[in-house]
DNA sequence: GCCAGTGATAGTAAAATTACCTAACCAATA
DNA sequence: TATTGGTTAGGTAATTTTACTATCACTGGC
């Protein structure tokens, strides 16, 4: 379903052209990793030869991927040196969130990654197709910012619920009408740009990146308002599954040898249902699941939150024992609630792995920054791939 | 304490020195892939133009990578082609398997992946160390093979335990004095080779890349005479954890909810233990816990096989919710004691992804057939990687 | 049934092309 | 005046294109 005819072999070959697109491609990669870069910069990242050099970046400037920016303040003897730039409106990157009852939320970056406009709306999805309503909202946002909507290359859209990219659908989706929709191909055809769909979890795993402590691969348990998830990035990547449905503690019966009737899952005992009649069986109320855990923390109420606690390890040595992985972030509306005093109670029950839980390092809407997040790397890789390399 | 500096650009960039080898790479590669190979096929795989790929070849011949293989027999006009194939000589892959009590097995394979000697042995590991028990029969091996050790390039090892690549020690491991020994350290030094050490469980779940079906990847359930374990190879490559303790499913409590004294986990749930405590509830007899499988089958003892499935099954639940991996595969002794009937009954539980669940593809040790597959992998990776492109 | 002619294929040789590198040069600036 | 940024000129190394030779199966006349 996904491509057609033999793979190409996984060890290229060519020549001259080869070589020039190669040495553009590093180049052009270094000026998207240093912000800045002046020819002499550009000779001692990729080893260069002075010409050649040159010559590299005067096609990048022709290519339009590249543009000056000024000159050195020169400090040293010698001329000043041209400083160079990644042409940051060359493309962007769009993201959108889809989300009950919220609505949706739409955001675009600029190839150096810097957010250019965003916007959200309540939507009722029974009267406006979700497809529809992110069209819309992301052609009123590129308009706000004045972005041709034409160079929008990338659009990443986190979803709650599990898409398969094989058959285009969502499944596990609570939104109306989002299961019966072919979100990509219907938005590819109206869009130029490249769809991608992240279950909204892992675009908030995505987000986690930021925090430089988990360079080595993270793990998420997701604790949000309404559900459960668990985000998986190690090594390379995330990890999404044949379906799109990897990560989905929240069906996971958490007592398997028991045959009961009742038969609770992690989200029964883990999600918010669970953190409502903790706190009634305590005595702590709140609206939701965020507001009882919040009142829990003001209270003080340790007995409360042991317990709670005493779940949420079980599920980290779960993935602990599992996935071993580097650290394992708690994230969520939830576990955001909970804040730092969660977290210790967390600690002391995981033992053994407490000192690899660590809280989200995600300030805002993780899912939204996530989503752009990952749709600015995917746009980079595009024009890492594509831009050049057609030459002769 | 991997690496030191830093890293590598991951866009390389370089000189027509660097297009010599991009293309003596592919043509390595192809040859590698192809068993024999004519001039004329390798420049239909790579591209190049005749003059050059007679060029890369002549190349290849002197550098002792590839020999002549004869010509062949035309029956189309013109002159014999003449045939090539990679020396199958230059370099050679081992591996070893250690298990209590087993003993430690040696395999060897050269550069096609041909097995060309392999022998086992028990050794009491209070007596012998493991590093060296492995070095001598190594060495023999190869003697019996007539195959200079030096050209063994790479080493892999199968152990039962966590390798923590980072400090160079094996945890859990139930071997005397496994858990005290710097191995690859010392079998460093000793050989030449790169030596590489993996979990048991891991090195069978290499093997079952043999099967074409779990291309897509795949997670092995191993139900092994005495323990239990996960093996996760999905998108790239094997999942090994930051301590090398992915997969360690056994250690996983089964009802987390239930905070009684036992705490049983799964592998007091589903391993060898549970095993023979089902047979002795429902009658069925044998040594250890394949053999109890192995009579329960023939015996048709529906009861047993229904219960014990129930339980696989529930493991399978939690990896096919948390991991969504297109193929499950059942192996382990355990696994292959039950058979297609044991199979059957899983698949039942299963329910909505019965038809994920394969059995082991691999016929004989699976540990030690993944051992050599990973370290004639690596072999074939290091040989691309080193032997060529060092050029003026 | 034998043998030269024909055409297709394997491989090589020479010239042209492309992109890189070194070296020399010019200009700007502390 | 020495140093640095940048360009120009000439040379090198790899490729490709074009042209050529050698080999071999097939064919058809003798």
């Amino acid at each position: 379903m996904r491509s057609t005819g033999p793979p190409p072999p996984p060890v290229p070959s060519g020549s001259s052209h080869l070589l020039r697109t190669i040495n553009e491609r590093a180049a052009l990669y270094h000026l998207m990793d240093n912000e800045t870069l002046t020819r002499v910069e550009l000779r001692r990242l990729t080893g260069l030869a002075k010409p050649t050099a040159s010559h590299v970046m005067s096609r990048l400037l022709e290519s339009g991927l590249a543009v000056t920016a000024g000159r050195t303040t020169a400090r040293q003897a010698g001329p000043k040196a041209e400083v160079y730039t990644v042409n940051a409106d060359y493309a962007f990157a769009a993201a959108a969130t889809l989300r009950e009852p919220d609505g949706i939320t739409v955001a675009i970056a600029d190839l150096k990654g810097h957010e250019k406009a965003s916007s959200a709306m309540r939507v009722d999805f029974t009267a406006v197709p979700p497809d529809r309503a992110v069209l819309n909202l992301l052609r009123r946002t590129s308009e706000v910012a004045g972005i041709d909507p034409d160079r929008i290359a990338t659009l990443h859209i986190a979803v709650p619920g599990a898409y398969d990219a094989d058959t285009d659908t969502i499944g596990h989706a609570d939104i109306p009408g989002l299961s019966e929709l072919r979100m990509r191909t219907s938005l590819e055809a109206e869009l130029g740009a490249a769809i991608e769909i992240h279950n909204d979890v892992n675009a908030a795993t995505v987000a986690e990146r930021r925090n430089p402590e988990a360079a080595g691969g993270l793990v998420v348990l997701w604790l949000g308002r309404e559900g459960l998830g668990v985000g998986i990035d190690l090594q390379r990547g995330l990890l999404t599954g044949l379906h799109g449905a990897a990560g989905e503690l929240g069906y996971v019966p958490v007592s398997p040898d028991r045959t009961g009737a009742d038969d609770p899952t992690f989200q029964d005992w883990l999600g918010a249902p669970a953190v409502a009649e903790l706190g009634r069986a305590h005595g702590i109320e709140g609206d939701d699941a965020p507001a009882v855990l919040a009142a829990a923390v003001g209270e003080g109420a340790s007995d409360f939150l042991d317990e709670y606690a005493t779940r949420v390890a079980a599920a980290l040595r779960l993935l602990k024992c599992l996935l071993d992985p580097p650290q394992i972030v708690l994230a969520g509306e939830i576990a955001r609630a909970g804040g730092e005093t969660l977290l210790g109670h967390v600690r002391d029950r995981a033992e053994d792995f407490g000192e690899r839980v660590i809280p989200s390092a995600v300030y805002g809407d993780a899912v939204a920054i996530g989503a752009l997040d990952s749709a600015h790397d995917d746009l980079k890789d595009r024009i890492l791939d594509s831009a050049l390399g057609t030459g002769p």
